[in-house]
DNA sequence: TATTGTTATACTCTATAACTATA
DNA sequence: TATAGTTATAGAGTATAACAATA
């Protein structure tokens, strides 16, 4: 319930909505990458997890492509999570010069607990909201993704910020 | 008007609240990078003329404790808008190792067209929403950046992202 | 001895170019 | 010649330590 009472007086004013979403997206991010950083991931590799499950057989230039990382970044991380375990890169008959990428078992063990993770993060950011208000602001935000032509599931990550020097 | 027939499905999967606040938070910080580019201006420029409007005469160390900005950091983002007119730094009579920051004509000047990128920003990132909803977005979040601590009008930035090595 | 502003340095992430092996 | 993966390198942001002047 609201005050709407204003009468007369100027529009009151109100923090912007695009500097709450930056402020509290940013919140977001760092609390999403401190839950992850236990499981010895970052948010880059929790977004290989989720890409990889869901198109297993991709080439490392179409996740980079998805994910909106660098090949020569991409390398680093897909190399990490090899030598972990949790993907594979094998060879393709028809192109020798890519890899098909898959989670291996172990990889969707770590895909499971990175589920886990976000399940609770977005329990705890949202604490302050009620169920119907949490799918309120998720609808409203998935309209603005949906409008700016945003992927959906793929964070965007920072590119470049700096604009001064 | 939401379809509420759910009748003995499992709960529909949608993209979690945490994951879109994040998604187009980054998507809006990026945007508002891009605006402030042409001003010569980066993000944390912005935030030291809002501050230092609101909190005229502090000192580095309280600007850089506010914004979540590293002493070493803010010397140098100081030194760029000291040199281009739009900060001064006036010697203090009672503690002569620290300096007071105002902003100058000039950066007054420019705090306004700050004020206009931002608003544009705003209306342009919420095209896809009425002004009720925008009232309703922004009410929400602020509700989470309550409840989760968040200093009112300050980015956070982005703290350690990495967790992985 | 502690603090302000500053400099120096290391580490990470981003971005570009160049190399290799295939095609 | 073009492309996939890789390596090397430069640039920006973040973080820590150390220093000079002052408290």
């Amino acid at each position: 319930m609201q005050e709407r009472s204003n009468l007369g007086r100027p529009p009151r004013r109100r923090t912007s909505a695009a500097f709450l979403v930056a402020q509290v997206g940013s919140h977001a991010a760092t609390k999403f990458a401190e839950r992850l950083a236990p499981l010895g991931l970052s948010p880059p590799h929790a977004g290989i997890f989720r890409v990889l499950s869901a198109n297993p057989g991709l080439s490392q230039q179409a996740l980079g492509a998805i994910l909106g990382i660098l090949p020569s970044r991409l390398v680093i991380l897909v190399d990490e999570l090899e030598k972990r375990g949790f993907v594979e890169r094998r060879d393709t008959p028809d192109d020798r010069r890519s890899y098909a990428l898959h989670l291996t078992g172990n990889g969707n063990g770590m895909l499971d607990n990175i589920g886990r993770v976000a399940r609770e993060h977005d329990a705890a950011l949202c604490a302050a909201l009620n169920e119907k208000e949490r799918e309120q602001l998720a609808s409203l935000l998935g309209r603005i993704a949906e409008e700016q032509g945003l992927t959906p599931g793929v964070h965007p990550g920072f590119k470049r910020l700096g604009g001064s020097k």
